[in-house]
DNA sequence: CTGAAAGCGCTTACAG
DNA sequence: CTGAAAGCGCTTACAG
C-alpha cells in the first residue's frame, strides 16, 4: 500500500515510483524529481520483504558455524561479512554448534527463500546430513569441507602445513614431536594428522604421541597434553591443531614445571591475533582467515549470479609465524 | 504457486492446505491426511517470504556489534541466538564496527520488515544517531546503552563493579592503582572511570594513572601500560577495562622486567574462558555474557509481542574471579 | 516516457 | 469443516 500512497502523492502511478525507487533509466526528469518529493514528503520506506518474494532474491546468505567464540571463526565470519556487504548482501548466522536439529531450523530459510546461499564451516562428519537439506542451493564450504560433495569450497593445504611444521620442529632438534588433535570429525583432523605422521615417517623419526581433546577450550587442550605427559618418553616439541588448544599445552606445560621452548617447544595452529602477546609469545601456522571468508563470498556469489558455474576448490596459502615458544 | 500445487493434488483449495500447515484445530482428519500426503508427495516446501509478508512477522532479530572478534561479544551472541532459538526466532549479525554507513544499511531492514526488532551492542556514542533510524521500533540496548534513550538496555553495575575492584587492590595494600581504559566513546569506560576515581578519592589515595587504548586489542593494551610505566612513580597495580587489554598489559609489564603479581598486580574485565589459561592466570570482574545475551532477546520479545510495554532497565550481577595474577 | 494489470506465494476474515 | 476472494507491497512485461 505504501508505494501506492507515493503514487497518490505525486500524481503518478505505482509502476512509475517502483522505476524511480530502482533508478530505472527512462524516466522524465520533472517526473521522477516529483516522486523523489513524494518520497521523501512521506518518509517512505519500501518493504523489502515485499520486493524480495516479487524478485526471488533476498540479497541474503546463511552462515553456518560451529563455534562463533572460537576466535578464528569469528575472524573468518569478518571476512565473510565485509565481503558480502561490499556485493550488497547481508548475513544470517547460526551458530549451530554442528547439530542437526538446528542446522535443519536454519536451513529452512534456504528453501524457505529467505537467504540465497549459504556458507557452511561446520564439521565435515556433519556436511553428509546437511547435503540433503541444501539439495542444489549455492553453497560453499568454507575451512571444512567434504570432497565427496559437489560444492564449492575454500580452505588451506592442512596435510601440507602439518607436514612443513614438523619438518621445521625436527630441523630444530626436536625427536619426541607430539599433536594435540581435536576430535576427529573434522576434515582438518585427518588431513593434519596424516600430514603428522607421513613426515615423521619420511624423517625416520620413531617416537609418536597424539592427543584427542575433546572441544577446542584451552581447557582441553592441558588435558590432552597432561596425556602426553605420562608416556615413558615425553615429547620435546607439541603441534597443537589450534592456538586455543595451545595455550592451554603451554599453560599445563608451565604447570607441570617444564619450560617453554626450552624442554618443550609448543606451535599452535590458525594464527589468531592474541598469540602474539602470550608469554612466551607462541609460534603459529597462520590461516588467512580474512580471506578464507571473503573468498567462499565470492564464489557463492559467482554460483547464485550464474547456477551453471562449475564447483570450484580453493587452497589458500598459510604461512609459519615463528616466536619464542619453539 | 506451490501451496497451490499441493492443493490441487489433495483435491483440496489452498486455504485448507494453509489450515493444515499451521496447525489450525478445525480441519478433519481424513482432510488432513490428504493434505498431509500431497505435501509430502510434493516435497513441498512453504515460502517463508510470503508468510512474512503477510503475517507481517519475519521472526527474525537484528544484532548490531561493534566487534565480533572480541570474546566477549562472541559470547553475547552465542546468549542471544541461544534465546532466540528458543523462542523460534533467528539472527542477522551485523559487524558494524560502530560505523554509521554501514549500521544504516542493516537498519534498512528494519524499517523494510524484514526483522521484527533490534539489538545493539554499540558504542553508546553512536547509539543517538541510530536512535533516528530505528524510530519506536523494538529495540534492546545490551551492554552499551544510552540513558537518555527511551529503549529497554541490559547491562552491569559497571561503576560499582570498579569501585569493588579498586577497594580489592587497596586491600592487597596496592597503593598507586593505574586504570587502562578504553576510548571514551562507550558509555562504560565513562562508568568504569568514574567508579576508580571515586574509590581512590574515599580510600584518599592520592596517585592517579588512566591511559587510554586506542582499540581493543593486546597490542594496544600493550601501549597503554607502556604509557602508564613512562610516570615517575610507575603503578604497582592495574585495572583493564578488558581481558583483551590486559593480556597486553601482562605481556608489557614482563617484557619491561617486572614481575606479575609481585612488582604489579594485573586485573582485567569481562570473564573470558581463557583468561584462566593464562600465565599467570588473570584476575578479572566476570560478566554474565550469555545471560546478557538471553535477557537482551526476553526483552525484545516482550517489546514485540506488546509493543505497549514499557521500558525495562536490567542490571545484571557481576563477580569477580581472583586468579595470580593479583 | 508512463500506466493498467498480472502475479510473487502465502493467510485470513467471511460465507456457507 | 471448507472454499472463494481479497490482500500483504512490491516489480515487470505489455501496451500505448
Amino acid at each position: 500500500m505504501s508505494i501506492e500512497k507515493v503514487a497518490l502523492l505525486a500524481g503518478v502511478s505505482k509502476a512509475t515510483v517502483s522505476r524511480v525507487l530502482n533508478a530505472h533509466p527512462g524516466v522524465k526528469a520533472d517526473t521522477r524529481d516529483r516522486v523523489l518529493a513524494a518520497i521523501s514528503a512521506s518518509e517512505y520506506q519500501p518493504n523489502l520483504l515485499a520486493r524480495q518474494l516479487r524478485t526471488a532474491q533476498s540479497h541474503m546468505l546463511l552462515v553456518l558455524i560451529s563455534d562463533i567464540t572460537n576466535p578464528f571463526c569469528s575472524r573468518v565470519v569478518q571476512g565473510i561479512e565485509a565481503e558480502a556487504e561490499a556485493q550488497g548482501y547481508h548475513i544470517l548466522l547460526c551458530n549451530s554448534a554442528s547439530q542437526r536439529r538446528r542446522e535443519s531450523a536454519w536451513l529452512g530459510l534456504l528453501t524457505g527463500k529467505v537467504v540465497d546461499g549459504v556458507i557452511t564451516m561446520d564439521a565435515a562428519s556433519t556436511l553428509q546430513d546437511i547435503a540433503a537439506l541444501i539439495g542444489d542451493a549455492p553453497w560453499v564450504q568454507c575451512a571444512e569441507y567434504d570432497p565427496a560433495i559437489a560444492a564449492s569450497s575454500v580452505a588451506i593445504d592442512n596435510r601440507g602445513a602439518a607436514r612443513e611444521t614438523v619438518r621445521y620442529l625436527a630441523g630444530k632438534g626436536r625427536r619426541r614431536i607430539g599433536l594435540v588433535n581435536s576430535d576427529m570429525r573434522y576434515l582438518y583432523s585427518h588431513q593434519r594428522e596424516a600430514g603428522y605422521r607421513e613426515q615423521l615417517e619420511q624423517l625416520g623419526l620413531p617416537w609418536r604421541g597424539v592427543a584427542y581433546a575433546e572441544e577446542i577450550s584451552c581447557e582441553a587442550g592441558s588435558q590432552a597434553l597432561r596425556q602426553l605427559l605420562q608416556q615413558p618418553e615425553p615429547p620435546d616439541a607439541v603441534l597443537a591443531v589450534s592456538d586455543v588448544l595451545a595455550v592451554g599445552v603451554v599453560h599445563a606445560a608451565l604447570e607441570a614445571g617444564l619450560r617453554v621452548p626450552e624442554d618443550l617447544a609448543v606451535v599452535g595452529f590458525d594464527g589468531i591475533p592474541f598469540t602474539r602477546s602470550l608469554n612466551p609469545p607462541l609460534t603459529t601456522v597462520e590461516q588467512p582467515m580474512y580471506q578464507l571468508g571473503a573468498r567462499s563470498v565470492q564464489l557463492l556469489l559467482q554460483r547464485i549470479r550464474r547456477p551453471t558455474s562449475p564447483v570450484v576448490r580453493d587452497l589458500l596459502p598459510w604461512k609459519r609465524v615463528e616466536r619464542a615458544s619453539s
